[in-house]
DNA sequence: CTGAAAGCGCTTACAG
DNA sequence: CTGAAAGCGCTTACAG
């Protein structure tokens, strides 16, 4: 029916106004030079011709940015989306738009994507996946980032990563350390890790962690296995069968997130073993639903919505002459997954 | 140190390649009008330049548009982040970049972010909350996704909405009907059930599929108590102990989307009550945690990420002389929060 | 196949 | 306080 007419233009408002459009872009930006008798009336004739300013211009015109980009492994994670949680709810209040793709832990994909956003000018960009201990596989997303800062973009990265920019630092060594003891107080000896790709920095701090608080131990603690597998919750259930298969006489299994902790507590329902009775489990991240799991999860609880607003907030900030860092804290909570060993 | 230099731009790569920005440009578009030497010649100093071209110029001068806008309640709802990461998927394989934003559930934020995803120009724009059974309150945002629509935009709606546009349409109804037959077949009689406001079209469309079954049930089911609270994990605890405060000898909480379900579980385990032992829970959506909460929860399955990727997918097909609508199906899903009633 | 030029819709010095 | 004009970085008819 409607033909596909044009959205109305500033040049529309100035005109039905009776004035030039330095006026008009004057009023509506609310830039003052601008009587604010004329400054209304433009106003008015904007919202009567339901004219919405084209940001792509905006942004041509006045080289200044209103968007940010937030790079994500998969929203779908609760630990990123609590993240992208926090982003979008500082964004929204500071009237920032929000560009989010996945990057799949992918660093192809990953350098695709940031070119994608400076292809966009976002005026910042922040990357919240994991780091490599192998500095060579951030090698092309650290030069693309290094460019955009160099042009004037903002860059904050959410974990420890081989990038010079600003930085959301989680405590990933004292939370594994913490949960290490904890589990250690309980009197546990038999010690498995479900652990992530070990390429991570992430699982490297947690795993230094944890690996601190059982060499403290000393004698106390046999030396933990460790499990390498995909930081899923299907990794967590291959390696709960694995470890269980091998050890069988293990009595704590930590995961090294929640997601791997899930798939844990599923493979020792499906061989019959009670948590905490005859094996507890700890996670890490303390994701929303870990509190509601059967049984409730023990874990690590990071700020990751925090993390979110730190690190947008860092970017919105002016330039330090080195690249900031901010420590974040942890929480050790205590739920039902852990007890003491049988017998 | 380095000074904040000027990004490249094409006529950088232009004068290094000795050619007219015209070549330029369709040498790196990929337009044909160029010999493959020239092309590749040009593609190749871009690439050593470091060459991104600006979004902002070229979507204002070609006038098309590369990015989608997505407008969730809350992107760390499980419903809605499932949907995101259908429409992140979907868009990643078509190059498109999303712009994310909460509405809150509140109508003034989201006729907000409608305004500011028109004023970015995202080619379409998804709305994934909940319509409302008051045509009134999504009134203002029926009038700018117009406008946006007579403009050339493209708009999806998920959900049940009082908006002449492409909608995808869960199967609620439906969905409701079966989770009602489903426990009345287990022989429960005194149902209550712990629904959202009945002003949002996907509790409404739910709570007529649940009723339907339970009339058709006849003389043998009570008439359930309906408890209305937020639609949250919270409000789900809320109506729960309403619930047994007010007919404490309920059976069966049917509870209208996965986060009350979880709540109910809560109070019923702050209350010493077994599940399903005494009281079976069942919830709705079947959301990533639901198969790994204690007791694993009954649900009906909605294909959230799909929901996301049919609706992106519907916006880049040309317009239909009408709107078009997507029924997508449900399952039933049962686990072990449902059982017989005691007794 | 290639280039000169107009134009996309704004903002912002520069004058008045 | 207001306006004429240049310019942001591209694309795309229009010529050749």
């Amino acid at each position: 029916m409607t033909a596909p007419r044009r959205a109305p233009r500033l040049i529309d408002v100035a005109e039905t106004a009776g004035v030039s459009i330095a006026t008009a872009s004057r009023a509506l930006a609310g830039t003052n030079g601008v009587s604010e008798a004329m400054a209304e009336r433009v106003r008015q004739i904007a919202a009567e011709l339901g004219y919405v300013a084209n940001a792509h211009a905006r942004s041509l015109a006045s080289g200044a940015s209103s968007s940010v980009g937030l790079i994500v492994h998969e929203i779908d994670d609760p630990y990123f989306t609590e993240i992208a949680s926090g982003v979008l709810g500082l964004a929204a209040e500071r009237a920032l738009a929000v560009q989010i793709c996945h990057s799949g832990r992918d660093p192809r994909v990953e350098l695709a994507q940031i070119r994608s956003l400076v292809a966009n000018r976002t005026g910042s960009i922040i990357v919240a996946g994991s780091g490599h201990v192998d500095p060579s596989v951030e090698a092309d997303a650290r030069a693309e980032l290094a460019r955009f800062q160099a042009d004037g973009g903002r860059v904050a990265m959410i974990g420890r990563h081989n990038v010079a920019a600003d930085a959301v630092l989680p405590d990933n060594n004292a939370g594994g350390r913490a949960i290490a003891e904890h589990v250690l107080s309980l009197g546990h000896r038999r010690i498995a890790i479900a652990s992530g790709s070990m390429g991570l920095t992430t699982i490297a701090d947690r795993m230094a962690g944890i690996q601190e608080a059982l060499a403290a131990g000393g004698r106390r603690a046999a030396k933990p296995l460790v499990v390498e597998a995909e930081f899923t919750r299907e990794g967590g259930a291959a390696a709960a069968r694995q470890i269980l298969d091998d050890a069988p006489d293990t009595t704590a299994i930590l995961a090294l997130n929640d997601a791997m902790a899930i798939g844990v507590l599923a493979v020792l329902r499906e061989r019959g073993l009670a948590c905490p009775g005859d094996v507890s489990v700890s996670g890490f991240d303390d994701v929303a639903v870990a509190a509601h799991l059967g049984p409730s999860l023990t874990t690590v609880r990071l700020p990751m919505e925090e993390f979110g607003r730190l690190a947008l907030g860092m970017t919105l900030q002016p330039v330090a002459s080195r690249p900031r860092k901010k420590h974040t804290g942890h929480e050790l909570v205590v739920r039902e997954s852990t007890a003491p060993p049988p017998g």
